[in-house]
DNA sequence: GTGTTTTCACACT
DNA sequence: AGTGTGAAAACAC
């Protein structure tokens, strides 16, 4: 059976997906609009909630209003994923709430060269905040990238304190 | 600043 | 098996 929850998160909307106890996939978006019809999508053949969804919520719900929540022991659903896409988000659930990391510094902890390619892993990241690659930023202080848009990238640093507001 | 090269995994054909 | 594409980095002007 599939579970799925949908939240407002302060300035932004969240969609999670659950499966016997495991995470499958957290959505975010912008726009409440935008929350709907990915909803829409996929609205066959899922439950409600779930136990392990209702406490999901309750921490993100904590997290950005700034509670350091841990999400590391989330059980989250990798498999049928590549080994080195698990390797990158592993190696990116290390990086502490409060701290800020490089695509090379990722690439460097992986034992690879291809910055790019970590970058690619990232974009695919199934667990925005569980896995927190909105702590991955460029090598020159540049924000990089972020698979739900950039403006919830700098929420969600904002909430851990890196950004003071603007923009 | 801009332009070019290096680098790698992945999704295409 | 070959090609193009990135949420990057380094280096060259």
């Amino acid at each position: 059976m599939r579970y799925a929850l949908a939240m407002k998160l302060d300035t932004f909307w969240a969609a999670g997906e659950a499966e016997r106890e495991k995470v499958v996939k957290i959505s975010l978006f912008c726009r409440k609009s935008n929350l709907y019809a990915y909803l829409k999508t996929r609205r066959d053949g899922i439950a409600k909630s779930s136990a392990l969804l209702e406490c999901l919520k309750k921490d993100l719900l904590n997290y950005v209003q700034g509670k350091k929540i841990s999400f590391i022991n989330y059980p989250l659903k990798m498999d049928n994923c590549s080994s080195f896409f698990i390797r990158i988000w592993t190696l990116t659930q290390e990086i502490p709430y409060g701290e800020l990391r490089s695509y090379k510094w990722l690439s460097e902890r992986a034992g690879t060269k291809g910055y790019r390619a970590v970058g690619a892993a990232l974009a695919r990241n199934p667990f925005p905040i569980l896995v927190p690659c909105h702590r991955v930023i460029k090598k020159n202080g540049n924000l990089g990238g972020y698979s739900a848009g950039l403006k919830i990238k700098k929420k969600l640093l904002q909430v851990e304190g890196y950004l003071k507001k603007r923009e």
